[in-house]
DNA sequence: TTAAGTGCAAAAGTTTTGCACCAAG
DNA sequence: CTTGGTGCAAAACTTTTGCACTTAA
């Protein structure tokens, strides 16, 4: 399940003439930690380090994050909030793709391995190595339809679906370890 | 093939109580005559329309983007570069998903019917109403690898295929009209 | 020992916003 | 007329960078 252990990450980044620092993997641990569904901004885990009394810079999280997208040890999502979000990249059967409102941002994953197959086959064909594949579905969401979406909306209005299941992470994460 | 006229979005604009006025009626038209495979950032338009002659604020150029994406009109591509870029949103058999390589930038399109129908599917599953459904396919190309990505590449370093065809529309299109 | 990594603060780049004026319906 | 849209300049955010110091290998 866990696709990188501390050895491993060290092994990769060490073959690449570079180096583990505590850092580094402490936020290895925070993604493998992470419970399913979730995904971190730069500034998610920079506060998420903070209250557990680890305090990393923020440009130390921007450098470790592009960095571990860049090996394809993590998966930049672009959901629609205005900035990045991370999660572990996962190979199958783990590996999921979005539904995402582009009202109230809210998100759901979805399994489909056919598209994953697609993905690799077209990566192939136009001879490129595949490091991540996507599939992100921007859609409305019945509540912010039937509230009159998109002129009638209160531009201040916030989907319930939103609150649904917020930042779970922002408890049971810290709890869970 | 054009989606909209000037007229049929004068009356989705209307219908929602909003308007339709030349800048926005500029936008479109640019977006109704970009190439195929070419994608703007807000930027990039700006500054195509200035060199038109047409001096639209970026401010115009932002918030009309961002109603266009809402209305289902332009599709908001997350590519590489850090900033959005947008396309005309269009159904089958025009709607097409990208290749990037996250190293380099370049991008490649390509279409699959199936992965439409199976967002379209997921998010009638859930209960959403799809806008727009894109696999983006990150990669590395071969450029890169050969040369030792990641650890031995330049940082300053360029892949040739960024440049095989960059920006055509910096010329063509203007061109075109 | 030495090159890579970190933290800080400053800078850069993108996108949003307040407000006065203009114009579509 | 009335309300929405535009342009401008300022602000807000996210992300990157220069530099001195630290540390993994």
């Amino acid at each position: 399940m866990a696709l990188y252990t501390a050895a491993s990450l060290k092994a990769e980044l060490n073959a690449r003439g570079w180096r583990l620092t505590p850092q580094r993997e402490t936020i290895l641990h925070v993604f493998q930690n992470l419970p399913r569904g979730n995904h971190l901004s730069a500034e998610d885990l920079y506060n998420l380090l903070l209250r557990r009394g680890e305090n990393i810079s923020l440009s130390t999280i921007y450098r470790t994050l592009k960095l571990m997208a860049r090996m394809g040890l993590l998966r930049e999502l672009e959901l629609a909030e205005g900035h990045k979000h991370y999660e572990l990249n996962q190979p199958y059967p783990h590996h999921h793709h979005h539904l995402v409102c582009i009202q109230c941002n809210k998100t759901i994953e979805f399994k489909n391995d056919s598209i994953l197959k697609s993905g690799l086959k077209q990566a192939e064909k136009a001879g490129l190595q595949m490091i991540d594949c996507q599939l992100t579905i921007h859609t409305i969401c019945p509540e912010a339809l039937r509230l009159g979406w998109p002129s009638m909306l209160p531009s201040n209005w916030s989907c319930p679906r939103a609150h649904m299941d917020a930042h779970p992470w922002d408890e049971s994460e810290s709890a869970a370890e």
